[in-house]
DNA sequence: CTCCCTCATCGACAAACTTCAATGTGTCGG
DNA sequence: CCGACACATTGAAGTTTGTCGATGAGGGAG
């Protein structure tokens, strides 16, 4: 056991699931393939920023369950391109939804988005 | 750095502007602190990252829950440093532990830690 | 004691991120 | 048609992040 693996260098690119090369102690492989820890990772590191997740908690916690930018950037206190950034940012992660309504932009959660990004990561253990 | 409020080391007693000068639509108020939400932020920061994603999946799916760095090198095809980094940043983020056992080092998923944190995200909503 | 093995840390570099001011786009009121 | 408003986009500056090669720190084998 503990065998020496060669020359450590191994440039090899890694698209696909490389199986159990040959274990020092236990044989192990990757539990979530590279493109669903892709998506995952996407997700996250739409929360991974402590004004996306002020902004998220905002929004779902508004009297309607929608709020515009003009209510969003006081209270975290940055400019409004960058609360907008921010905004597009989460849209994009899946757990925003924008939309437009007379010169307003009502930002809103997606329903369900939270909840299964939460089983997700239960899975992950 | 301009929206970045204060370090941690203080106890912080402004969390945020609570109110918004004239709300175009309805008054609301961040939902979460901004301490909370940096805490919250690093970790999901944590898990921001494919290859960490991958780590922390293929030591918890390990048969003894626990993995050395010589067997999480070649599943995500990326240099010792490199995952050498990634780990440490999972244990700083407290959801990996690492013991050294003789030459090796060995990680291990924290008990419970995804799931505290999958409470928290559907707190959030 | 002297190698060798496993892993952490350091230094460096390119890419990505966060932020803002300035500007562009679309809508409503007059 | 024109100006004002709400928001998105652009461009730029400073910081952070991901990655590697090289090196350092300890422990085990001989």
């Amino acid at each position: 056991m503990h065998g020496n693996i060669g020359g450590m260098t191994t440039p090899l690119p890694l698209t696909s699931e490389p199986l159990a090369p040959e274990g020092c102690c236990t044989p192990v492989r990757a539990a979530v393939g590279a493109e669903e820890a892709q998506r995952l990772a996407r997700v996250f590191k739409a929360l991974g920023d402590p004004t996306r997740v002020r902004l998220l908690s905002t929004v779902a916690a508004a009297s309607d369950g929608e709020a515009c930018v003009c209510d969003l950037t006081a209270p975290v206190g940055l400019s409004q391109p960058t609360v907008s950034h921010h905004l597009k940012i989460l849209v994009d992660a899946g757990l925003l939804t924008r939309t437009q309504r007379g010169r307003w932009s009502y930002y809103a959660a997606v329903p369900g988005a939270l909840d299964r990004l939460a089983d997700t990561l239960r899975d992950l253990g």
